[in-house]
DNA sequence: GTCAAGTTGTT
DNA sequence: ACAACTTGA
């Protein structure tokens, strides 16, 4: 294009599609000749640096969307180093008159992007955030006293009180380009993809990029979403909508995603399309939580559990857990589904990490992070959340008794063992019933899966009344 | 101050 | 029934 048209960069981080990006669209509506960057600095995350196999999706979602900018006229130039002073030089190179980015919610990515716009303002550039990830600014909801909720019901409810539709925005057919300012790097300098190909597996189940976002989605509106309140527990259906790394790489809106369930009401369909979207709001509120609560990633937001009596780090333990060697079959499947996929069921989520922090007892933390990195859909609010929850030092008012049984779990959620035969196949010749417990015939179990411990790590019952009594010191009434 | 309610459980 | 907590209106 025109050499003497304003130019902007446009950073793209958590935000890796065209349509419905604000920072995008607010660089062209100014009239800016958009110079669209990621620069990759993995030292700026704090203490969460992403995971191997969220690096693995992004070699593959910027991949996408270079292809994605290239199809339009433009193309996605790649840097790597520390951020300010990128795209400082950047600046100078390219003689850009402003930075415009969409906002990320991590406390220390929020930190220094904070820093980052001032300096730019400082020294007289414009720089622009907005908002390309939430349907609600993390801060936009708060109490009738101004306190940040803790309990998603009232949260939720507040929110879609307050729910306005922002419309869709389709990036243009073709984006004004130029060739003024380096090149940047080829993506393979990033290293984000694995040296050894263990992510091989992953690339059957998954698409990155915004195609794939969109076509997810709308695999999900013809399918899973029929029937999404009821099979959403379902491990061994396609119950779920799969969109969870998508969301997080902001490969599509999650605006995008309610107006295109919204326009599938019936009243057949309500149930399950207001039990879709209120998943949705758990992402919120966890980003909720996670803004107003930024200690939470390492430290317990109920401080009630901080001596809290944890398992000493055995580590043969936590390894078997972590390996799919647990014994426990509905608890080994789903650690497996993780490994060989980069994902795992939510239902099935719950009860592998309830048997980590419940009966084995470990630090919930220990069980964050091996989530953080082995999951492609890794998020820090989400993950943190979830956690939190289960192991029942988190926002909700838990129970302390709630330890799942993953004997009856499985029963309940994989009533044909469909899903334990599927990654733990040395079980698949046992009968239905005994794959959910196959130590109760330790004979058949030999003969079938000779590999297969014996026993699982802990005795259920044994390990329920432990973590029962021990939850009990902290949920009773000697520290009101 | 009162009071209803709280994603996902187990026996 | 558990055992009895916290949140939020």
């Amino acid at each position: 294009m025109t050499d003497a048209a304003a130019t902007a960069l446009v950073w793209f981080r958590n935000d890796l599609r065209l349509d419905d990006n604000p920072a995008l669209r607010a660089a062209l509506d100014a009239g800016y000749v958009p110079i669209p960057i990621y620069i990759h600095a993995p030292d700026e995350h704090g203490d969460w640096r992403p995971g191997a196999a969220s690096d693995a999706w992004r070699h593959r979602s910027l991949d996408a969307l270079d292809l994605d900018l290239s199809a339009r006229g433009s193309r996605l130039r790649r840097f790597v180093g520390p951020s300010l002073p990128t795209l400082q030089s950047l600046l100078l190179a390219t003689d850009a008159e402003a930075v415009f980015w969409n906002r990320r919610y991590e406390p220390a990515i929020e930190k220094r992007d904070t820093r980052i716009k001032q300096a730019l303002r400082r020294q007289g550039v414009r720089a622009d955030s907005y908002n390309g990830a939430l349907l609600f600014e993390p801060w936009q909801l708060a109490t009738r006293q101004g306190e940040p909720y803790r309990v998603f019901t009232p949260y939720w409810r507040a929110a879609l009180a307050s729910w306005q539709q922002a419309p869709n925005w389709d990036a243009p057919k073709q984006l004004p380009s130029t060739d003024r300012g380096p090149d940047g790097v080829p993506l393979a300098a990033l290293k984000l993809a694995p040296a050894l190909d263990w992510d091989r597996g992953f690339w059957e189940h998954w698409t990155p990029g915004e195609a794939g976002a969109r076509a997810a989605l709308e695999t999900f509106i013809d399918g899973a979403m029929n029937g999404y309140a009821e099979q959403r527990d379902r491990p061994d259906r396609v119950g779920t909508s799969r969109l969870s790394p998508h969301l997080h790489f902001g490969e599509i809106a999650p605006w995008r995603a309610v107006a295109a369930l919204q326009a599938q009401r019936t009243a057949a369909r309500a149930g399950d399309i207001d039990a879709a979207i209120r998943e949705l709001g758990w992402r919120e509120f966890a980003h909720h939580l996670l803004h107003h609560f930024p200690h939470t990633p390492e430290r317990n937001f109920n401080p009630r559990f901080d001596d809290f009596d944890w398992a000493r780090t055995v580590a043969p333990r936590l390894q078997a857990w972590q390996q799919g060697r647990s014994g426990v079959p509905i608890v080994d499947a789903g650690m497996r589904e993780l490994w060989h996929t980069g994902w795992m069921h939510n239902r099935v989520r719950m009860i592998v990490a309830s048997y980590l922090t419940k009966h084995l007892r470990y630090h919930w933390r220990h069980g964050a992070r091996w989530f953080w990195d082995t999951l492609v859909d890794a998020d820090l609010a989400n993950n943190t959340l979830g956690w939190q929850w289960v192991a029942g030092t988190g926002a909700d008012a838990a129970p302390y008794f709630r330890v799942f049984n993953p004997v009856t779990q499985a029963e309940k959620f994989d009533p044909d063992g469909r899903y334990i035969a599927r990654w733990v196949p040395e079980l698949a010749a046992l009968p239905t019933p005994l794959r959910f417990a196959p130590w109760r015939d330790p004979d058949a179990l030999r003969r079938a899966a000779p590999d297969y411990p014996r026993k699982p790590l802990v005795d259920l019952a044994a390990g329920r009344d432990a973590a029962l009594n021990a939850y009990r010191e902290r949920g009773g009434g000697e520290s009101r």
